[in-house]
Parts: C-alpha cells; structure tokens; sequence
DNA sequence: TTAAACTCCGTATATAGGTACGGAGTCAAT
DNA sequence: ATTGACTCCGTACCTATATACGGAGTTTAA
C-alpha cells in the first residue's frame, strides 16, 4: 500500500493528475484509513498504467473511461478501435495536404530573387 | 464601408471573433465615426481574409501576428515556414505509428475467436 | 519532539481559440 | 415614431487536460 505521492512518483504522473482521474470517474477513490490519506495497491498501479497507455495512444480521457467499461467486450473494442483509426488516417491526410502547400510555398522563398517580396505573403493576401 | 455584422457575415465568421482578433492585436480597431460603430472597408477584409487562410494552413494566431509583421521580408517568412514544416512532419510521423500500432491491434480484434477477451484491453493491462 | 515532508479539499489558473450574455445605445424600415 | 435588428463593452463561459495554491491536518525521520 502506497500513499499518492508513491504512486506518482511510480508512474511519474503529477499527484494532482490523479487526483483528476478520480475527479473525472476513471479511477474509484481508493480506500482512506485513519489518516484520511489514500492508499493504492498493485490493482491502482494497473488500473493507472492501462490509463496512461491508453491515452499514449490518442484516446481521450472520455474514451479511456469507455474502453474500460467495456471491460473485455471485444467487438466493442474493435469497433473504438476502428473509428480512431478512421480518425488517425484523416488527420494524416489533412496534415499531407497542408505539408505539400507549404513545401511549395517555402519553395517558391527559395526560387524566389527578390528578398522585399515574399511568395507566401503574396499566396496569403 | 459595411458595419462588423456585414463584413462577418461576408468572411463567414462570427462577430464576436472579430473583435476577438481585434482584442488579440490581429487587426487594428477600425474607425469608429459618430455612431461608434466599427466600418470596415476593403483593407479590412483581405487581412481578415489573409488571417483565415493562415489559420487555415494551420499557422497559430500567434505565428499569423509574426508573420504580418514580418511585412515581407522573404527569409524569415520562408524560415517559419520551414518551421511549421518541420512540426507538420513530426505530426505525421507520430500519427503514423499510431495508426499502425492501433491497426495491429483491430486486426488481432479481428482474428479473436473468443469474445470475452480482447487482445486490445490485454495489450493494454 | 519538533521540523520537514506529505496529504487533504476546494478552487483558481493555464492553454488556444473562440462563443455567449446582458444591458444600453443606435440604425433602418415601416 | 416606433419597433426590430444591430452594435457597443466587459466579462463569463466553453473544451480538454491538467497544474497550482493555500490553509489545515498527518506522518516520518532525525
């Protein structure tokens, strides 16, 4: 049993971070002994690292809190899965797009002979 | 000359996000005659116009006030460009690994025979 | 035993980019 | 001349994800 300063520390996450989680219903308060003070065990330790990876993955915190109902419903999962993914491919898209349009801008700098007059301003206005 | 109701809805955005760019030093606060009503003129609406379409290239408002003050000096301009460049790249690089860790794990969703245990929530305990 | 470190709780602050509100004044059309 | 639409300003609110603060109580180490 640790107290949620430990735990932090552990998975190097602000101890008011965790204090949010449990705010926002992704963590059950753990149970507060004489002191008053939390104190987690392993299955915190888990339960947290599941979070923390789950967001790593681009999951929001609302969407965490649904994967871990969901508790083991796989095609539940899958179909999460999928529409991240859906959402992953378009955002790649639109950042290819944008990438071409401004390597063709910054292409147009270097081309560009005259240092008083820019191609991406001129492209803007 | 056309009041902020006109030019919003002829830029197709909201007035109050007009005086919202005005607050944050985008564009200068126009004329204010008898009425005190702000009158927009041409000038006006190319730098809203140039305004939406940096946003749009994913340049923050922020990086939209540097370069309108950059007033056409190419380099800088081309070196912020570059800038935003090399950060559009690094995005699609992290999405990319995501997409393939998260197809990975859909697809071993997929080839699951048993429906009470997902290899996703596994992966992620 | 006492001082430092830790924890409690509720609330405020931060980021970015807006949107909404409310009361008062103004303009335009009928 | 009236009424509805518009504008003014300052401020509050919104999303998402935390982080910070402050005063009071608790634990721990020397």
């Amino acid at each position: 049993m640790k107290t949620i300063g430990k735990l932090a520390k552990e998975l190097d996450v602000n101890v008011e971070t965790i204090r949010f989680y449990e705010r926002k219903g992704l963590i059950v308060q753990p149970l507060k002994p004489d002191s008053g003070y939390r104190m987690y065990d392993e299955t915190h330790v888990s339960q947290l690292k599941f979070i923390l990876k789950a967001k790593a993955l681009g999951f929001t915190l609302d969407e965490v809190a649904s994967l871990m109902s969901m508790s083991g419903n796989c095609s539940d999962v899958e179909s999460m899965g999928l529409q991240k993914l859906k959402l992953i491919r378009e955002k790649i898209a639109d950042l290819q797009r944008l990438e071409h349009v401004i390597q063709d801008m910054t292409n147009s700098c270097k081309a560009n002979q005259d240092p008083n007059s820019c191609p991406i301003i001129n492209s803007l206005n």
